[in-house]
DNA sequence: GTCTATAATTTGATAGAC
DNA sequence: GTCTATCAAATTATAGAC
């Protein structure tokens, strides 16, 4: 399964931007790490914006797609802190998208526009996973799009004070955390209805 | 009033590296916004390491002067939240050290330890705010520790998706969401201890 | 304290040979 | 697709004059 060129520039980039950021990395970085010279990286991708959109474009679909349907599996919070924890106990690496949204302000528009377009997905798939079958009606909770923000929120910053606190089990606690907060749990129907 | 110019300089850096990264900023940045040369500030810190350790030093002595003691306030959590909404709802500016630990890997050790000593003191003072007076031996609860974990997790990734969203009012909502999760209650005695 | 000048290195990016 | 060669600009940092 020979990854193309291009994927392992993709692979190495990934590495890289989840450590240290979209400003931490070179070309010389990923022409060295792949094997290269850093002008054979600009043929595959021309600019690092290119790069950087196409490393965060990438790491988008393939986190959604590990997400599959939330209303196919009985557990989807389970899924859903599992996919965050993978990279970040690997190798010490954030969620893409966290990284870049704490350099917001210095990307360029293409590549904020995927790291905007994660946070999108992933609020509207814990809408989805957080309301109960056949409550369609909570999907206009506004409470529940809060409650997917917090869950997305703190498995975001968990990442950040595991890295700073050099404790990388650090993140588990805080995934205990929301379970013991009942925020992991799909939302009882609270509208009006006497329990 | 008039403040010096390593403070100037200290409050260009802060607001450089809380919007763009620690790698987003360079000296002569910082020496056009003061308007002096880029050698000049070397002269008040003679690397790019100590200028980092010393604004995120001076962004914890700060932060954690403007919390104060969290037994003297009747609702520290107001406060707490208050502390990071700052920042960000004027210029759009992450935490300084939620920053930092996005970059972990790529940060010089000395600026490294101050992000990790800010997340110390932060989980040390919310477990403080969150245990009732009279009840020390809850600061002995796990999950005491957790709750905290959760809250400082929260806000720090809470600016990490107002930001990708472009959309700071999210900040509010994730506030809410805890809010609503009960989580910026101080907690009950749980352990059957009626002492 | 601030300047000019400059060193030494790195960076993103391009031209053109193979 | 990858290379050599190179560019222009930016970067951290230092030396020494004022």
């Amino acid at each position: 399964m020979t990854a193309s060129k291009a994927g392992e520039i993709l692979d190495i980039a990934e590495r890289l931007v989840r450590r240290n950021g979209y400003n931490g990395f070179s070309f010389r970085d990923i022409a060295s790490a792949a094997g290269i010279k850093s002008a054979s990286v600009h043929y595959h991708f021309p600019a690092k914006s290119d790069l950087g959109a196409a490393v965060a474009r990438r790491y988008t679909e393939r986190f959604m797609a590990a997400l599959g349907d939330p209303g196919a599996s009985r557990d989807p919070m389970n899924t859903y802190v599992a996919a965050f924890r993978a990279g970040l106990t690997q190798d010490g690496q954030m969620c893409l998208c966290g990284v870049l949204g704490a350099e917001n302000t210095a990307l360029p528009a293409e590549v904020a526009g995927e790291a905007k377009r994660f946070c999108e997905l992933n609020t509207a798939w814990l809408e989805r996973a957080l309301s109960r079958p056949g409550q369609l009606g909570a999907a206009e909770d506004a409470s529940l799009r809060r409650q997917a923000l917090v869950i997305l929120s703190a498995l975001e910053g968990a990442m950040i004070v595991a890295r700073n606190l050099g404790n990388l089990t650090v993140f588990d606690e805080i995934a205990t955390g929301l379970t013991e907060a009942r925020l992991l749990e799909a939302r009882q129907a609270d509208k009006g209805n006497p329990r």
